[in-house]
DNA sequence: CATGTGACCTCAAGCTGCTGGAGGGTCAAG
DNA sequence: CTTGACCCTCCAGCAGCTTGAGGTCACATG
């Protein structure tokens, strides 16, 4: 049986965090000492790593459910957990596009200027107008 | 003088977002007509303009206060204003790496599963452990 | 057995950057 | 003068935690 603070260490989930996923119902309630203090399981550890790495990789606490829920009915097709990584991969897909576009104008802000005085920054020209941007956006 | 309305269809800025910019110091507290409510000049409007453009590039409202204070200042030198762009521009290159090495991860994990049932969907088994992970994170 | 200290408990508020609603006042056209 | 679009303030809510206050528990040491 792991102290909250143990499972804290073994998974790199912080403590209140934890108790706010139980809180959020992505983990059950678990045991309690005599004392009121929770007791957690192996299980309850891969549990709560499955939801860390679903959290690292960007998912939604509500997908995290959701898969959560599914894997309770083992013997059902997984076309949603499926759907859900396919859905996750695109939001990423989308991000690092939308992350690319802005990469290429601050790197052309942050090399135009050349450490002249503020008022003829070609930092604050470029923020004050998109005339000297690349694209729309 | 604009209201706040047509500021807002100018700049593409909703309405509570122009309140709550000058709640958090980013836009001065502008005149006011005789019934209490809001008018703006055209310089008002470039400066949200800017702002947006700022927010756009995912500079936090911290950093743009930073901005709008050095720009109080138009003779110093623009070592901050660079300092910030190139800040905000290392910011967005360390996410974009991130993104791409979760995106590699979620690519893998979603194009494993292959409609089987949930107990033995890829999807369940990737996310429950690292083992199957090409790198740590 | 007392005591110290570190880990734990609950509850509530705070964070960022907005967004939306309630309940009311204002402005300009007709 | 009325109508309807617009505006006002204040307050609550979103995600996903984090922090703090004020108190209890567990366990090692004297």
């Amino acid at each position: 049986m792991l102290t909250i603070g143990d499972l804290s260490r073994r998974t790199g989930v912080k403590i209140p965090t934890i108790r706010y996923y139980e809180q959020m119902g992505l983990l059950a309630p678990p045991e309690r000492s005599e004392g009121n203090q929770r007791r957690y399981t192996p299980e309850e550890r891969d549990r709560l790593a499955f939801i860390k790495h679903a959290r690292d990789l960007g998912l939604k606490i509500e997908a995290i459910r959701e898969l959560i829920e599914l894997s309770g009915h083992p013997n059902r097709q997984c076309v949603d957990a499926d759907r859900i990584a396919a859905e996750q991969l695109q939001a990423v897909r989308d991000k690092i596009n939308r992350l690319r576009r802005l990469e290429r104008e601050l790197a052309r802000i942050a090399t135009g200027c050349e450490g002249e005085q503020i008022k003829d920054c070609y930092v604050f020209r470029a923020l004050a107008s998109h005339d000297l941007c690349d694209d729309e956006h």
